[in-house]
DNA sequence: GATGAATGAGCGTTCATTCAT
DNA sequence: AATGAATGAACGCTCATTCAT
């Protein structure tokens, strides 16, 4: 096979993961029936499998491509050395563009994960997320000590709070619309960081 | 059928779906068989449908029950006559209510109700969301013309921001846990009104 | 559940089972469909699921309720403690008797057991092939010993011609024919044991 | 074509022919994928096409150009007008050099011949069973009138018991093993003609 | 001669639902 | 009220086959 053989193979694979990944964040995995995704995609169900082993397999290549591409951002950020609310400010901007570009695997991860994560095939999805919130207190537990952040709040729910609320997005934010990630992410980090009554 | 009858009757039916509020919840509605529900009810699953026209039904009446409830809690609230700030406080001290009596409620309706507002059956999803959005809208942008909240951000956004933040929180609170449902609103309150960094 | 009740679930079970076992007789396991089965039993193919987990399932408990049946019979021949040329003329009439209550199975048995010993869940099948090559080989050779066969012989050649002249008949055997088995049982004997040129 | 790339051509077929008919004898027919035989060959499954026209053309390929040189083998033993008893011992052994050289082809026949026989495009399988059983038949008759054979046996029976103690064999012989095909003929022969048991 | 991608029919299986008892 | 057996539609998937390149 040459290489360009190879990256065509490579493009229909990403067309298809595209197309099924939309139909997935939409319906559901559950939901979603294989005819469906090969209707989206213009061909029938059975060829489908000449490209992916079966609809699980779809799924988690969807999930652990967008994981790979997170991770790649959120290394940066980790090793970069910036303070704790640089840090905060930096991952949940990264946060924004992934939910800009990977916006359907985003949403498929928020409903799917929590099912999946039992299943041993997706173990990584639950190292994914302990490797996330270790980031997270560990960059919260720091601010607290140098005073950048109130003592007065249990860190956990902190955590969970911005968590929920950066990924949630995903649910309604659509590319292309009136607002950039990066102007959302400014938003978001303002009333995180500021609250929404106004400083004196 | 008599009144003690119909009673017995009420009661059978609410068992029943709060059994099976508990299984969609842990499985997710499309993921939930019949006869899981029926198992963990202790009956086959065909009997099921003595009490119940089917499925879907079961998930309505779930959903609806809850937010019979939730807009009896929010209804008070909106008709006290409350300043902006203290109108919020009690909405999302309401919401972390429902959430602790009604947590398996909640996360079907998180799940689920993206999908299911496109029925027709299920318009009062519909509904619910736009009575919810126009009274939140409203009381935000109150609260900014009366200099409670900031005038720098985008009240849309903040909108959401604030519904995902306390939804999202049925995804992992568990009533018995640590924090009560007002002590969560609380930190919660504290987090949105004040933000996470010390006013000096 | 009561007694009557379990029974008729059994007779359900058995008629089903002695339908299926035809089908995959005739047709071969791999070429029978579960809809050619549930034709033939005049219900729909789903139907047969709330009998049985699955296709192979049936072939299992086919192949089991056979090999049970066989193993009794064998049992009280192996245990009576009769001469050699007696032990196997026993065996033999058995092995007939079990063509003609368990066609279906024992063609089954022959067509597929070969591939099927391969597979955990069929181990038995390995097991019992042992156990009758390990009475047959003893037989025989304790035969040799007491001068009741030849010494001249492959005494594995022997068993093995005779393992597949007893079962091979199941392919053309049909119960009710113009022979009982107890008479093909006495020619086959007096062929192995005598041969067909005549005695002078 | 060439008259070499035509022979190019025949060998070329009579390899991947070789490589089915190993693969069906293994698997089966019906459980055998085209593509496995094509794995096994080296190619595409596609590509098998560009030399047979299907898969049961294989089948068909492989079990008439077995069946033609047994007839080639047994005219030359019907022609030479041996004996009842050598024309059977002519007859075994020819059986067992075919089993020998043709070892999966005659595994593929015993299994699968009984079903196939029932389409018209197979018909060749009926008429060869039909001619060899009408020789069979005809050789012992003569014995028996000759006194070569004894006269107290149904000589259907005596047909269908040496028929399938020779044609089982290919179940279990392996080409190479310790005996050679004229050895099993003789050991076999000495079973059917003079019985297991010692004459006096 | 062979490849890569697709087709389309059919398979084993699941599951919401029905209904006589 | 509940059971047990069945229905029927749909699902994920397999595989022999086709065909442009």
């Amino acid at each position: 096979m040459t290489a360009i053989a190879g990256n065509a193979n490579a493009e229909r694979r990403a067309e298809l993961l595209a197309t099924a990944a939309g139909v997935f964040a939409a319906l559901g995995y559950n939901a979603t029936t294989v005819r469906r995704i090969a209707d989206e995609a213009r061909l029938l169900a059975g060829s489908l499998y000449y490209h992916f082993e079966s609809k699980e397999s779809m799924l988690a290549e969807i999930l652990s491509a967008f994981l790979d591409e997170l991770w790649a951002g959120y290394g940066g950020v980790l090793a970069a050395g910036l303070g704790p609310a640089a840090t905060i400010e930096a991952l949940v901007t990264q946060s924004f563009r992934q939910i800009d570009r990977h916006g359907p695997a985003v949403a498929i991860y928020q409903k799917e994960s929590g099912r999946l994560s039992a299943q041993l095939r997706f173990a990584y999805l639950t190292d994914s997320r302990a490797k996330f919130e270790g980031a997270w207190l560990r960059t919260l537990e720091r601010g607290v000590a140098e005073q950048a952040f109130r003592s007065d709040l249990d860190v956990r729910l902190v955590y969970r709070f911005v968590r929920d609320t950066v990924w949630v997005a995903a649910s309604w934010y659509r590319p292309g619309g009136t607002h950039r990630p990066e102007e959302i992410a400014r938003q978001y980090l303002s009333m995180v960081l500021e609250g929404i009554t106004p400083r004196t």
